[in-house]
DNA sequence: CGAAAAAGATGACTTTTATCAGGTTTGATC
DNA sequence: GATCAAACCTGATAAAAGTCATCTTTTTCG
């Protein structure tokens, strides 16, 4: 499984709408582009590991990846799910210390790497990027903050059913009208995702399918009725 | 309950080494020193409110203060309790988005107030503090995710004696030889750190100090023997 | 000081969820 | 297409932890 590399120019790649990299001036987009490196990945390939020091940024150009901590046991927990446009690994760039997590390639993937002093320089002379990564990454941990106050206080229902509806916000196709997860999950890693185990993941799905809210389609979740689901989340009181 | 004004120059605060402000040019220093407001609170009066917008920053001279999230029913999760020399409110100030949680002194309390045009001003001027900042950000970001996956998979046994070493360690005296922990926290508050309910806590506390592991003095907790609890916690096999 | 409120403690009971053990289905590989 | 492994599913059981009710102790405050 040697890594294959690809070249895609910055400027023509598809996410950089999505990106943070989004709205960088043209000088800083090219040096950017000019350092950096693009790997195609397979599933289930690693692209950092817990323990090790980061050497630089990784862009998400295609595929979805998986940053999850593995606790004494080896059960995982994961921490987020990397889509195209995401960065990877900059928490513990921007901290300078080792990872706290791995990183696991869960679809087939595309993702560029940008080493640590190009991404640095970039930052460095540009304020309002500075600026934007600051707002990010201090978005990124609101989020943070919210789970851990669901993680505190909710059911594993109430965890999986809002899990799903985060799940179809964040990974559904373009357009609200899309209700399907873009995302071929495990069950075992959704239970990893809920902080559950994965019998308990198995019983709460066809639940959840035997009252209508959801429905399989090969690997893949279809939310049928996000109200109701919502009220499994306990998000709406009625 | 009015509050009170006092005022320190902030390069005469006891906790400026301890603070992100630590090292910045005497003239940035000054600009902060020349906007703040200074103001003491009293236990039980909140500093800012989850849902309300941002205006500047809180810097702690004195006291203790928990910034917590209420769940529907009403049940507190508190996310970090703030001492002297830490920043307040800055996750939300920085993303410019609303409160998430809510700020309440937990004891008496000295806290600084910097506007947010004076803050922004000297972190855009000052590249270097930008990056202290960022840092910092980014550090906090690596203990939550410790703390997600410890909710996520520990038992509250667990977590009591992981939280119990770690507020001996963030809020212990100054020297090594520290077992103390200088907060008075009610039980209820402490089951809000853990996540858990406050009959629980009760229980495993009565049995940690029947083990010997911990003691109470007054209001406070002393722990007698750290290894154990580490045992206790799962964060040593042995 | 004394009354009221808050915090702490304990017991009984119930619910939730993890664990274990055994199945079946699916999918990959030769 | 046979074989093996992984993923998925189901049931039984046990442990962990929440809830509720009650009581005691401590603190607060007029």
């Amino acid at each position: 499984m040697a890594k294959v590399e690809f070249n895609i120019a910055c400027t023509l790649c598809d996410h950089l709408k999505d990106s943070l990299f989004n709205g960088l001036n043209p000088e800083d987009l090219s040096r950017i582009n000019n350092h950096k490196t693009c790997i195609q990945y397979k599933k289930g390939q690693n692209i950092f590991y817990e323990g090790t020091r980061p050497t630089g940024l990784y862009c998400m150009n295609g595929g979805k990846v998986k940053v999850f901590k593995n606790n004494v046991q080896g059960k995982e927990f994961i921490i987020y799910i990397a889509k195209p446009g995401d960065f990877l690994g900059y928490r513990a760039l921007l901290s300078e210390e080792f990872y706290q997590a791995t990183a696991t390639v869960l679809e087939d993937a595309k993702i560029c790497f940008i080493p640590k002093e190009s991404f640095f320089e970039v930052l460095q002379k540009n304020p309002t990027f500075m600026r934007r990564v600051v707002q990010a990454v201090c978005h990124e941990m609101g989020i943070m903050e919210e789970k851990l106050a669901e993680l505190a206080h909710k059911s594993v229902r109430e965890r999986l059913a809002a899990n799903l509806l985060m799940l179809k916000e964040s990974y559904g196709m373009e357009g609200e009208g899309s209700t399907l997860i873009e995302l071929a999950l495990s069950r075992e890693d959704l239970a990893s995702i809920v902080g559950t185990a994965t019998e308990t993941v198995i019983r709460l799905l066809s639940e959840f399918k035997a009252d209508g809210l959801i429905a399989f389609e090969g690997k893949k979740i279809r939310v049928l009725d996000a109200r109701k689901l919502a009220k499994q989340a306990d998000l709406i009181i009625a």
